[in-house]
DNA sequence: TAAAGTAGGTACCTTTAAGTAACTAGATGA
DNA sequence: TCATCTAGTTACTTAAAGGTACCTACTTTA
């Protein structure tokens, strides 16, 4: 079940986006710099241990972020970002202002569309859909 | 299972561009321009009738693309990207344009490592992971 | 003595989402 | 008359993920 086809660059890349928490992680990464595991999973709120780690391996095997391992008594791991984590996020971030201009979008239409009108109905009637041959 | 945090803008965008195909639908639009259902289904080889459609349907309903039905007795059903669309493809262009840099610089380093050398070895086995506990 | 904190690993369960196959209407072509 | 094409829909099945809980070794603190 690939993004695309096999062999499409994209494929990893995007598989690697697409598990939950991953853009969270770099965007914590990114603004709070090099970050030990606990503060990672305390600041990416909800996440477990497990798919914790399991993210920051896929990381770190795709050199998106380096793991700094200082075997203190109580050991350190520090999780940074690398040059292609920083480049990873410049996209994110990107794709992020875009979101939000969009969200500011629909805000600004649903005000100006409530203004005098109760709320909008949630499907759009007039549009010819095929028709449902099951629902007749 | 957020990908982020509840509220995020991100969150949204993300959760489109995650299902399988769903890049890929959007570069087969952005390179083909209005295609139909069944074109669409042959040229994102792979997909299922029913993934494609519900694709076709979260995309729409984001106003990432805009979809035609002309009610001919075999009915035509066109879709094409909206400006939205136009304007997430250009980032997940540049985000094809990362994976093939990355991909391209992955195969120069392996050509040059494997020149006089026999396959890599999968792991890393110097670097100092945290000793697994269970493994003792 | 026992709990807490360090950074995870592992087993088990559950949920979600994808795949597959069968079905739809109505006209056309063999 | 039956299959085919259009663009899907629905039910059923299955597999891949995430969640939860418990486990590690070692030290410090209460």
């Amino acid at each position: 079940m690939p993004c695309s086809p096999i062999g499409c660059p994209m494929d990893s890349l995007l598989r690697l986006l697409m598990g939950p928490w991953t853009t969270y992680i770099l965007y914590v990464l990114r603004s709070n710099g090099p970050t030990r595991f606990g503060e990672l999973k305390r600041r990416v709120a909800g996440v477990s241990a497990k798919v914790l780690t399991a993210r920051l391996r896929m990381l770190e095997q795709s050199d998106v972020l380096e793991r700094h391992y200082e075997p203190t008594i109580p050991p350190q791991v520090t999780y940074a970002l690398s040059p292609r984590g920083r480049e990873l996020a410049d996209v994110i971030d990107r794709l992020g202002g875009i979101a939000k201009k969009w969200k500011d979008e629909d805000a600004a239409k649903a005000a100006t569309s409530t203004t005098s009108a109760p709320p909008a109905p949630a499907a759009v009637p007039a549009k010819p859909r095929a028709p449902s041959p099951a629902a007749a």
